[in-house]
DNA sequence: GCCAACGTTGGC
DNA sequence: GCCAACGTTGGC
C-alpha cells in the first residue's frame, strides 16, 4: 500500500497506531482493498521519495470500511456521485505493526524480484494498492534485520 | 522538471 | 462502443 509520506507517512501511522486508508480513487486498487481481510499484513511503501521503497509494516484491522472523505465537498476526495446510501468507495483500517530500520529500496526490490513475482517493480505501474504473492512477502520479511 | 504509462472523460 | 484529448501518477 503507497503512500507520500508528505502526504501520510509511516510516523504519522506510528503516530496514529491506527487509520482509515482514505482516498484511494482507482476501481481496480479499491478491488484489492475489497479482496483484503482482518489479520492481514500488509507493506506500508513510500512514494514520490528518494529513494521509494517500502518501510514498514501493518496489520488489517477493519474491513468494508466506507471512506469518509467521498462525502466532504471541500475535501480533496470528495465523489459528487458518493451519497450515503450508495457509496462507491470502502477501504480498510490499518495499524500500525512496525517500521524497518532500513528502506527496502525500490531499487533494491528490482533487484530481487521479477514484475512476475512483485507487481510494483513493474514499469507503469500506478496503483497504490497491489496484492503480492505470500513467497514474496515471506522472503521480503527475511531479509529484514 | 520531464515524461512514460497509465486512467478517465466525453463527443460522436 | 470507440477513441482522442486530457489529467494524474510517480520514478528518475
Amino acid at each position: 500500500m503507497k503512500s507520500e509520506p508528505d502526504v501520510y507517512g509511516i510516523t504519522d501511522l506510528e503516530r496514529d497506531r491506527v487509520t482509515i486508508w482514505d482516498g484511494v480513487r482507482n476501481y481496480q486498487a479499491r478491488n484489492f482493498l475489497k479482496s483484503m481481510q482482518v489479520g492481514d499484513l500488509a507493506f506500508f511503501y513510500h512514494s514520490n521519495t528518494h529513494p521509494p521503497g517500502i518501510v514498514g509494516l501493518m496489520q488489517i484491522v477493519q474491513v468494508q470500511v466506507i471512506d469518509p472523505s467521498q462525502f466532504d465537498p471541500n475535501g480533496e476526495y470528495y465523489d459528487p456521485k458518493s451519497t450515503s446510501t450508495a457509496p462507491r468507495w470502502h477501504t480498510v483500517k490499518v495499524e500500525f505493526v512496525r517500521t524497518f530500520s532500513d528502506l527496502i529500496s525500490l531499487a533494491t526490490l528490482r533487484d530481487r524480484f521479477t514484475p512476475e513475482q512483485l507487481l510494483v517493480v513493474k514499469q507503469g505501474n500506478r496503483l497504490s494498492v497491489m496484492p503480492i504473492l505470500d513467497l514474496v512477502a515471506a522472503q521480503i520479511l527475511q531479509s529484514i534485520n
